[in-house]
RNA sequence: GCGCGGGUAGUCUAGCCCGGUAGGACAACGCCCUUCCGAGGCGUUGGCCCGGGUUCAAAUCCCGGCCCGCGCACCA
């Protein structure tokens, strides 16, 4: 085990789920400290991601109703059958496999594959025989209410919820693209076998962003923020770039406009949260690698002890999703564009003449003159057309309507938005942010162990010390602590051991400031804050603390700014 | 899922080959000491991954499971 990992499961970060039971793998539980860095980072995520954006939060169920798969194309691509060759280990789905070497359309089914595999002795490329066929349904499974039940699933990703909600969303939002709508909460999916601690679990968190767009308008207003950023891309025949955003849409490296957006503004959150820059890059899918609902993605990935590994994907899901609810639902999931300008069309048009339908068809008059006027036509010099009214078809001759040429306005169209999904991955980013910010240096001669997580990310942001473990300086440092929590800062106190080993346990989780209250407190009411990456001291009065603090705790200032050094 | 290696207090580790009292270090906790960068004194808590087998006796040998690491495969 890294040491990394030992201090994260020591200090209370991460822990293996069920462990009195032996464990799981593909689980973990969060710890105290773990669960806090973790919240920090969706607070921070929802300030770019929601707050700064016309976007809105939801939150939808984790179990689904199959219906819900059926549509969106995972209940298909999820649970294939697959065979292993037992001599070189590779591994097919069945039903493809055997299309293609037996050309036959086999049933998704163990007993189907088993039985073909059986009758036509079928061997892998290498000559091995395969074993026994199994699903791979990498969708939990679980059932609705009681007995037999309704089948469900839990969800392998948050945005189906979003879709499914979509006509309310529109609404909510008064029929108005471009809008974002974000969610935040956990997804499942039961990985064959998951490894590499916490990189792979079968359940975990995502942060997700439904960003729906006029498929003709796939650029932001704010794309200018990031425009000149200088980002390090790998396009999908592998080639390198070191380029700004606004080059790489020039030149047709990113497809268009809002994926830069979405893949700068993601770079800027990352940066934030503590990713080091020197490690992130974005590598463009290539095109056997993309799910089934995307045109185009770009993947955030963050060099670790683990390699490259994805943390954020951005994908261009085009308007696949809205189209599959619209077809399996029955649902109208359009938004109607209002053109800039109304389009004026030129066509052929009849116009009923009621004087005389009125006498001949009496009361079906009306509904006949409707029904003439929806017709098209083609042909000016039209003899009869035939039209239908309750179920009935009339025929109408030419003396009861003329056709005569309107230019008519068209106001607007139908359409299904495209959506862009900046996709993340939380606990990836989590232990990435711990992996990029574990160091260890010398302090004084000896060996430290320190996270310098970014001081608006760390689980416990000031630490509250007594120098002595003496009645005097006790009292005043419960008085600093009550009054820091109460200013909202998350505050930690400690009197055991020397001040020494305190500094050194609070270097060890990231917290970015110890307060210590010493001797000159007693007579002056004046603390020292010391500062984790420079273990620098500097002297504030009491009852400025909170303000210093809290500027220090939402900046990158240097402690120097707000007092006297203080030399011990 | 396959192959190889591993699993001993919170952490690291000795013991395992060759069956017979599980030992250390650090951490944690309490008291004393008092001291601005982990090293004082005294004391305390806590452990053989789980299940089965062999044996008078299993941390140790055997089998199965779970978990961890590595390789292969999988990761829409």
């Amino acid at each position: 085990m890294s040491e990394l990992m030992e201090m994260l499961i020591r200090r209370g970060f991460l822990w293996q789920s069920f462990e009195i039971y032996g464990g799981m793998a593909g689980f973990i539980d969060y710890g105290p400290l773990g669960n806090g860095l973790r919240r920090r980072l969706e607070n921070l995520w929802r300030e770019f991601f929601v707050i700064n954006e016309r976007a809105v939060e939801i939150d939808t169920p984790t179990v689904n109703i199959e219906e819900v798969f059926i549509a969106s194309g995972h209940a298909e691509s999820f649970t294939d059958v697959a065979i292993e060759c037992q001599k070189c280990g590779k591994v097919f789905r069945a039903d493809h496999y055997i299309k293609e070497k037996l050309n036959i359309e086999a049933d998704c089914t163990i007993e189907a594959v088993k039985e073909i595999i059986e009758t036509y002795d079928l061997r892998c490329d290498c000559g091995g025989r395969f074993g026994e066929p199994f699903h791979f349904n990498l969708m939990f499974t679980t059932s609705i209410g009681p007995g037999k039940g309704k089948k469900g699933y839990l969800r392998p990703e948050t945005a189906q919820g979003i879709f499914i909600a979509f006509k309310r969303l529109l609404d909510y939002f008064r029929s108005k693209l471009p809008f974002g709508v974000a969610q935040i909460g956990r997804a499942y999916r039961n990985e064959i076998s998951p490894r590499q601690g916490v990189i792979r679990l079968r359940e975990f968190n995502q942060a997700e962003l439904e960003y729906f767009v006029n498929p003709k308008e796939k650029t932001h207003p704010q794309f200018e923020r990031y425009a000149n950023d200088v980002v390090r891309l790998v396009d999908k025949f592998d080639n390198e770039y070191e380029i700004t955003l606004k080059e790489a849409v020039e030149k047709g490296i990113i497809a268009h406009e809002l994926l830069a957006y979405f893949i700068g503004k993601t770079r800027r959150f990352l940066l934030k949260a503590g990713i080091k820059d020197d490690k992130l890059r974005f590598r463009q899918h290539k095109d056997d690698e993309r799910a089934h609902y995307a045109v185009d993605c770009w993947d955030a990935e963050a060099l670790t002890s683990y390699g490259w590994i994805e943390i954020v994907g951005i994908a261009d899901r085009t308007d696949y999703d809205l189209r599959r609810h619209i077809e399996h639902s029955g649902e109208d999931l359009t938004v109607f564009v209002q053109f800039k300008e109304p389009i004026k069309v030129k066509k052929l048009k009849i116009v009923p003449d009621l004087k005389k339908l009125g006498p001949v068809y009496r009361k079906k008059a009306k509904a006949i003159a409707k029904a003439l006027e929806e017709l098209e036509v083609k042909d000016k010099n039209i003899e009869k057309v035939t039209v239908e009214v309750d179920g009935e078809k009339i025929e109408i001759s030419s003396e009861f309507f003329s056709v005569e040429e309107v230019e008519e306005e068209i106001h607007g169209e139908k359409i299904i938005p495209h959506v862009i999904e900046p996709s993340f991955g939380l606990d990836r980013i989590t232990y990435t942010i711990l992996e990029h910010s574990f160091e260890k240096d010398t302090v004084d001669g000896e060996e430290r162990k320190v996270l310098r997580l970014k001081r608006w990310i760390a689980p416990v942001q000031v630490a509250v010390l007594p120098l002595l473990s003496k009645n005097e300086f006790i009292k005043v440092s419960l008085e600093i602590v009550d009054m820091l929590r109460n200013a909202g800062i998350y505050t930690e106190y400690d009197d055991s051991g020397s001040i020494g080993r305190r500094y050194r346990r609070f270097d060890e989780i990231g917290t970015p400031f110890c307060v210590t209250v010493d001797h000159q407190t007693l007579e002056d009411r004046t603390v020292t804050i010391r500062d984790r990456d420079t273990t620098k001291q500097v002297r504030v009065e009491i009852d400025r603390l909170v303000d210093v603090l809290k500027e220090l705790l939402s900046s990158e200032k240097d402690i120097t700014e707000f007092g006297e050094i203080f030399k011990a």
